[in-house]
DNA sequence: ATCCTACGATAGACAATGTCTAAGTCAAGT
DNA sequence: ACTTGACTTAGACATTGTCTATCGTAGGAT
């Protein structure tokens, strides 16, 4: 199911071992692990791979729109593979955990004109906090 | 206009030099400053004082309710002594400005509960990213 | 007014995350 | 199979923040 290795070949993205296993272990779990996880995990499968190439790979996918970067909190930043459905944050303020969720409504239709100071929107970045059902039982 | 010496004194702070320094540079300006920011004018007028006093102040203002922290971007927190009106941020992306907008209607509405996941959510938190009229007109 | 003591402040080491550089390696076109 | 420019590497460096051991002091007690 690996639209993404096809989808990038397509866009003569120069492709070579390091990049593939950073790309299969993000089109893999649809989670969402911070570069050290991605780095651990790459190293699972290609023991060579250093920790700049991931970060260089996470960032050219992240330019090429087919990764979304995170920062739920001020940790580590997550990529998220699920780039091509737009999707909001709701996080586990006690476990950390990340899950996508879709809002009703625009968002930026809450934003009236006199509230903008002339500043042309582009984008809006809801993150939902609280606990999960989880911690909620182990509290 | 000190609302907030005032208060932290009330609420029984021991009040030290340093301590008083930071409180005054939250209070005086209405911006958001990041924690190096806050111990550069610090220094100011205290020069003695030292970053660890700063971080941890900053945190006893957050934990007391006072101040909040804002993580606009993958650098420094910011800290916003608008503690007091409810408000979400509208950040530049170009020069980094922030400023306080007050969205209508509760976010937390347009959330169904098949999307909350059995979360117990206590907190949204929205951002809104754009180009401020400076950067336009400089574009 | 002075003394005590617990709480606050300090310097600097340490930690986590991310970026940069110089040199070596290799994918892909010829 | 060559060649070349893009990719990878190790590790130094940068930024932001935390921790620890020690010293200083605010504010109550005397």
């Amino acid at each position: 199911m690996s639209d993404l290795l096809e989808r990038l070949r397509g866009r003569g993205w120069r492709m070579t071992a390091q990049r593939r296993v950073v790309a299969e272990v993000l089109d893999g779990e649809h989670v969402h692990l911070t570069a050290d996880e991605v780095h651990a995990r790459a190293v699972d499968k290609l023991p060579e791979i250093s920790r700049a190439t991931v970060y260089n790979t996470l960032g050219e996918l992240v330019s090429l729109g087919e990764v979304l970067e995170v920062s739920t909190d001020r940790r580590a930043k997550r990529y998220d593979p699920n780039a091509h459905r737009p999707h909001q944050h709701l996080v586990c303020a006690r476990c950390g955990a990340i899950r996508d969720v879709h809002p009703t409504g625009n968002p930026l239709s809450a934003l009236p004109d006199s509230e903008r100071f002339g500043f042309t929107i582009s984008d809006v970045e809801v993150t939902y906090r609280g606990v999960c059902p989880n911690c909620v039982a182990t509290a």
